[in-house]
DNA sequence: GCCGTACCCAGACTTGGCTG
DNA sequence: CAGCCAAGTCTGGGTACGGC
């Protein structure tokens, strides 16, 4: 711990101005704020970070909004490094923390760091890294607020029309001088790379590889348990089921184990089953189906094949063996930490092995924009289009925005349709 | 003036690379 | 090879704008 952790022992220094900082910090800044930044490596932006009170009370604002879930804890701290990053910046042009940084004097010297730090080239008016730009403004914003907020409690009128300049500077400059140019250079980017769209028979190569390797560790779990074959099972399972879902790879590996054991198995209600068809019902009593928290707490469903349910079955039952701690929540938990297996690593570890074409397309992303593509080709009607969107969690209209693809995707993806009926023919057989 | 839409913004979340 | 870092993407909400 004190390896990495620099700013404790600097708060026991006993000099004068560690002994005011430390009793100014300790009151808003609460415990849970250090132990987030306690794991982050040692390196100077972390310093910046530990020992800024404006950047340690963003933290805490983030930590008060998201501290409960330990998944956003890297969010929170990428928030915190991106705006250190600036600061390190700012003080060789002599600003040396982030409250100055939103002093409206500086303005215009903080808009060149940021400029700096996110890589503007003058001369052709593009960014490096876009985002980074709109991200520290954005934080900056914020980093105004919460010294404005305070200023309104302490009733400091001085401190109050500095922030509110501030603010009317941010609103009216930052989009001339920083927002619009980066928002130029990142549709321009995204504009130039290739639609990269997954090709249907690289799809079932990965289907069919994946099915095989959850079999082989399936096979190997139960003879012997051992964190490796749990781990393999896992990895395989966790990608069968992003495929077959063609959901956000996040949204499946951050499934608590708790969802999966009080999962829905009650019988389909009357009413509602009137309305499918027979085919719809007979798909309803083959799949388990869990229900997660999506993107924006969003409800969602994750279908589970019977294959699927057998492998979680075992590794549920194997967890305390692999040596998988109490107090993991997760579903696709680790061994030995308290995090889980992430989805687009399994996904591309698979890819890579099941010998597609182009592995790289086989993306959680990409197979979501196939399900789109392919249910244009089909022509389906607005409201199963609707069902489509819902399944997959968008909004109808976000889905028309992004995933209507050029035509020249058409065409080719009508030579997958027969690839797609070939699927079908394979669905018919749970129907007879 | 009303309505649809095109564009902008903020912020949560994802992805892929890298490193210790 | 797990976990961190940096950059990009997605998405809901807002507002400006032009045709009617």
């Amino acid at each position: 711990h004190t390896r990495r952790c620099h700013f404790m022992p600097e708060r026991t220094s006993g000099l004068g101005l560690a002994t005011t900082a430390e009793t100014v910090f300790s009151e808003s800044i609460s415990q849970g704020v250090w132990k987030l930044l306690d794991p982050m490596r040692q390196d100077d932006v972390t310093t910046v970070v530990r020992n800024d009170f404006g950047i340690l009370q963003l933290a805490q604002t983030l930590y008060n909004k998201h501290g409960h879930d330990t998944t956003k804890y890297e969010y929170i701290r990428q928030k915190l490094r991106e705006l250190a990053r600036v600061l390190l910046i700012l003080r060789t042009d002599s600003i040396y923390t982030i409250e100055e940084a939103v002093k409206p004097g500086n303005f215009l010297k903080v808009v060149k760091a940021v400029k700096k730090v996110s890589g503007f080239d003058e001369e052709n008016q593009t960014y490096a890294a876009p985002s980074l730009a709109l991200k520290i403004g954005h934080s900056l914003q914020k980093i105004a607020d919460i010294i404005h907020c305070r200023a309104l409690m302490t009733e400091n009128e001085d401190l109050m029309k500095s922030t509110e300049a501030f603010k009317s500077l941010y609103t009216s400059k930052w989009c001339e001088l920083v927002s619009h140019t980066a928002l130029n250079t990142l549709s321009e980017k995204k504009f130039n790379k290739p639609l990269t769209l997954p090709f249907t028979q690289d799809v079932q190569l990965l289907h069919n590889h994946l099915q095989q390797a959850a079999k082989v560790a399936f096979d190997r779990l139960k003879e012997a348990a051992s964190p490796q074959s749990y781990a393999e099972l896992a990895k395989a399972t966790l990608a069968q089921a992003i495929i077959f879902n063609r959901r956000r790879a996040g949204e499946v590996s951050k499934m608590r184990l708790k969802n999966f054991t009080e999962r829905d198995t009650s019988p389909l209600h009357d009413d509602v089953s009137l309305g499918l068809t027979k085919f719809e019902k007979k798909l309803c009593e083959h799949f388990s189906r869990v229900e997660i928290r999506g993107k924006r707490g969003r409800k969602v469903a994750v279908l589970l094949t019977p294959d699927m349910v057998e492998s979680l079955n075992l590794l549920v039952n194997n967890r305390m063996k692999c040596g998988v701690q109490d107090t993991n929540v997760f579903l696709f938990a680790r061994p030995q930490c308290s995090s889980y297996y992430r989805g687009q690593d399994s996904l591309r570890l698979h890819a890579e092995k099941c010998g597609a074409k182009k592995p790289e397309y086989l993306r959680s992303t990409q197979l979501r924009k196939h399900v789109a593509t392919l249910s244009q080709v089909l022509n389906l009607k607005d409201n199963e289009l609707d069902q489509v969107a819902d399944f997959l969690g968008h909004d109808i209209r976000v889905h028309r925005d992004h995933y209507r693809l050029p035509e020249a995707t058409i065409q080719l993806a009508k030579i997958s349709k027969l690839l797609l009926v070939m699927d079908k023919g394979c669905l018919g057989s749970i129907q007879g």
